[in-house]
RNA sequence: CGGGGUGUGGCGCAGUUGGUUAGCGUACGCGUCUGGGGGGCGUGUGGUCGGCAGUUCGAGUCUGCUCACCCCGACCA
């Protein structure tokens, strides 16, 4: 490593191509050897890590418990309900056998045909039928209600083609799945799902998303409903970054799933289940970083402040003691830091080095100006230096630290602002939509127009968006008269 | 599964109409001068040219088959 970190591709130049050279280059994930898998590196993974331990909070806070489910689900549990199983089939990847033997040559191993399923097991693509088979058994009265778990786990979709973070066959994520006594109770609960994921994305990220509720086509498997937050990447592409589903009585009919309700009547239980996924790290990549790498959120960076010192051999134990100082306070105060006096190194690489990856904060502590009792700052986000007093210099980072923060939320808005237009005119909006963006337009609710859109232009409809106000008016492909604008735009 | 492309040290590539011992950049090792934006100089290590078969005096180069990966579609968080 060093110099060949060099030549990141320029955002401009491909969007693509610098996207996946910065996962790469910035230690993230790599792709593995393994067909459409991939492997997070342990600086991508720290990420994530913190990612989790948000999330989990947030979700404990409205009652949720984790829980652990199978790996495995019988063929037959993914079949009981049949919209679900449309929705998953063409992607799951299916165990047949349970053991191996040594090939005839010796020289390697051959699946044993004595050893086949009577019952082939599917890796889970999504949970809802194994931990509804579950949940058949702890429910019989209204009184079991309501059940709130989450799992995080791996799952399986074996997809056509796979991009780090964005679409892999094996993912990482979090489903939460719950079981409500009323209709009313589990529509609520679909909402504040998506008002968590929503509120995480901006206050943790720095991601503004639009909230909004799918197309019937859009929609999961097996919902009535799906809500959705919708990202803007710097592309002006789509990505739908968290999913929360109003399940109905779909799955507490399909698994058989009754209670005995207050007035003593069998009633089938209503669902909903919600998750994101390591997707969320490439939104968090995609709407920030730059020609010089990732630029991360303060509150999701695992270092948030790197001091690097410069000096030759005599002055580096000075030099040592005052960033330990420093070191410690910050410490003290919550804030992650390194210090990194790594001699191997050279001081112009770490900078390289620590912009790449996206640590919030630099200070240069340099024997010239600790003389005059200061020390450079640099923040990430808009690679302004500037030359600070030591003294009380925590309470300054703590500062930028707070301002990184609102910035890149604040010119994450911007863009993502700039980039939505009102349209009512189909030929403009397919010159248009090519060069990306989100289009608010009037459509008159048809599987026909979407489809059309779809075929034209490579744009789908990402939701029915609740920010807008919201007026009638006519569709711009059929003409027909449309109760509302929706969200349209090419998406990942 | 359709259309296109690429396989040569760890990574990125060059290699002419077949012709000596397969080269360059970078990384890596050692030495040294350095150190305020991805270092300079010196010196090393590392290759069954994706695989198999064929044509030829001679194949990285030509032919056939095969494998793997990538890009564009269909699928998708």
């Amino acid at each position: 490593m060093a110099k060949e970190l060099k030549n990141l591709t320029k955002r401009s130049e491909d969007y693509s191509k610098w996207y996946n050279e910065l996962v790469v280059k910035a230690d993230l994930a790599e792709q593995a050897d393994v067909r459409g898998c991939m492997v997070i590196k342990p600086y991508g993974y720290a990420i994530w890590e913190k990612m989790q331990r948000q999330l989990d909070d947030m979700f404990k806070e409205t009652g949720v418990q984790n829980a652990y489910f199978p790996l495995l689900i019988p063929k037959s549990f993914l079949s009981k309900e049949a919209e679900h199983v449309e929705g998953f089939a063409k992607e799951c990847a299916v165990v047949t056998h349970y053991r191996l033997k040594t090939n005839e040559t010796h020289d390697g191993v051959v699946v044993d045909p004595s050893a086949k399923l009577e019952e082939e097991l599917i890796i889970r693509p999504t949970s809802e039928t194994i931990i509804w088979n579950t949940y058949k058994n702890w429910i019989n009265s209204y009184r079991d209600l309501p059940i709130l778990c989450n799992q995080w786990c791996n799952v399986m979709r074996w997809e056509m083609r796979t991009r780090l973070f964005l679409r892999t066959s094996e993912f990482l994520w979090q489903e939460g799945h719950t079981a409500h006594a009323t209709r009313e109770e589990a529509e609520e609960r679909t909402k504040q799902m998506i008002n968590i994921y929503a509120k995480f994305a901006e206050e943790y990220m720095a991601v503004p998303v639009i909230q909004g509720v799918k197309s019937e086509t859009e929609r999961f498997a097996g919902a009535l409903d799906t809500y959705t937050i919708e990202a803007m990447m710097q592309d002006g592409k789509a990505l739908q970054s968290g999913t929360s589903h109003f399940l109905g009585q779909n799955f507490g009919k399909a698994f058989d799933v009754q209670f005995l309700n207050k007035e003593n009547k069998p009633e089938y239980a209503w669902a909903t289940s919600w998750g994101v996924s390591t997707r969320l790290m490439g939104a968090l990549i995609m709407t920030h970083s730059d020609d010089n790498g990732l630029v991360l959120p303060p509150k999701l960076a695992p270092i948030q402040v790197v001091i690097i010192p410069i000096g030759k051999g005599d002055q580096m134990q000075m030099l040592d003691e005052k960033a330990d100082a420093i070191v410690n306070n910050l410490k003290a105060m919550g804030i992650s830091v390194k210090y990194d006096n790594a001699d191997n190194k050279r001081p112009g690489f770490k900078f390289a080095d620590y912009e790449l990856r996206g640590v919030p904060v630099r200070l240069v502590l340099g024997a010239r100006d600790l003389e005059q009792g200061i020390v450079e700052v640099m923040r990430r986000d808009t690679l302004e230096k500037e030359s600070v007093s030591i003294e009380g210099i925590e309470a300054y980072i703590k500062n930028l630290l707070d301002e990184i923060q609102a910035n890149i939320l604040k010119k994450a808005k911007d863009f993502r602002d700039s980039h939505i237009y009102e349209c009512d005119n189909y030929e403009e909006f397919k010159e248009r939509v090519k060069d990306g963006g989100f289009f608010l337009c009037h459509w008159d609710g048809t599987e026909e127009t979407e489809a059309k859109i779809k075929e034209d232009t490579q744009a789908t409809i990402r939701c029915v968006p609740f920010m807008f106000e919201q007026t009638e008016g006519v569709d711009m492909v059929s003409g027909k008269p449309s109760k509302c604008r929706v969200l349209i735009a090419r998406a990942y």
